[in-house]
DNA sequence: GTCGATTCCTAACGTTGTTAAGCTACCTGT
DNA sequence: ACAGGTAGCTTAACAACGTTAGGAATCGAC
């Protein structure tokens, strides 16, 4: 049946026509305009055709939610070709903070209460998995042993997150001061070698 | 005119019953219940009688903000009983995430995109003025110059927000996690006194 | 060619924020 | 004490939202 798999064909570019389409209106107009009819009306249809490809609005904002981390998980890739360790860690913190600049909207809906804290944390686990790697590679280059591995990686990432969401200082202020944080921590913990409660 | 003071003090009475009606609503149902019917109804009024005391519901949700905040300030300014600056540090850290964690929908909306990020700055303000104080005694304390002052206070402040919002790890865990990297960042600080980019 | 399934649209429901119109009671001036 | 204006409150409604039901049309298979 040939045409079986080109019904399946339609239905699924209809499906990534949407998600396209959902994306755009958040990106350039913000969450406020991101309604079902809107984004049916971009891609030609009509409200109800949403719901054959998503049981709910949710569950499409969830697929922009993926498709954010995959967009920032490979901005964060980028970083690799950095040699430098400490300079690699900087790039993380500025493009961390870049990218959160320059989708905000997208950026809101990412880490918003839109989609509940366990599945934000699910979509999140790749990018952190990258700073988990660099922060292994820095303790081993500086033999610097952590005293608590995870919390060191949830501390950056909270400090991250929290100075990407302080948007208001403008982007390039934020990069900086993320770059300062960062910094700042990894020189603490260095400093740290001895005791620790 | 006496009437006319009482019917003034009537007018300002109710509307603080709406303010506390519409915390109470938010607190114990969070944001998703808090409408204007509702809040309304639990005053035993219909909803217009809401747009007589506030222009409209972003209006209102402003006031709980600045409710939210001036509870906020009233805990942490308590960590004044702290005489050792340090501790108060670590004190300041947990008292704010524990107050995330016991208001999160309240911590929610002070934060959140409902009000723009200027006027959520204007409100974070007070707080923000107790965590320069703390900050400038313990620089003074321990003779340490921070190249940028403000910096310093915004990256405090940005790390403690992105902790504290990180509620899905618990609120324990989230309250030593700001201590401990609030602890690494002032040590970093102290660790740094020769020279910076 | 006919039957069945898929696709799409129109219409509608319930809820949201918000506004307009009207009723009722009180307050005030004579 | 009574008439008149005003303040307070309600009912009704509007537009827009997410979401669902039902019917029309189109397409594929025998």
């Amino acid at each position: 049946m040939p045409t079986g798999t080109r019904r399946a064909r339609e239905r699924a570019s209809t499906r990534e026509r949407i998600i396209g389409a959902a994306l755009h209106v958040l990106e350039s107009e913000g969450a406020s305009a991101l309604t079902i009819r809107r984004i049916a009306a971009d891609v030609e249809y009509t409200a109800p055709v949403v719901y054959q490809h998503f049981a709910n609005k949710d569950a499409l904002v969830l697929e922009l939610v993926a498709h954010g981390h995959r967009l920032m998980m490979a901005e964060l890739e980028q970083v690799a070709e950095e040699p430098d360790i400490d300079r690699r860690m900087m790039q993380l913190a500025s493009e961390y903070v870049r990218f959160a600049g320059e989708h905000p909207h997208l950026y809101q809906v990412m880490n918003g209460d839109a989609v509940d804290a366990e599945e934000r944390r699910r979509a999140a686990a790749p990018a952190i998995g990258v700073l988990k790697e660099l922060l292994t590679e820095w303790s081993d280059t500086h033999d610097v042993v952590l005293a608590d591995f995870d919390a060191a990686c949830d501390i950056i990432w909270g400090t991250l997150y929290g100075l990407a969401s302080l948007g208001a200082l403008g982007n390039e202020r934020a990069r900086r001061l993320a770059q300062e944080a960062l910094r700042t921590l990894l020189l603490g913990w260095r400093a740290d070698l001895p005791d620790n409660a």
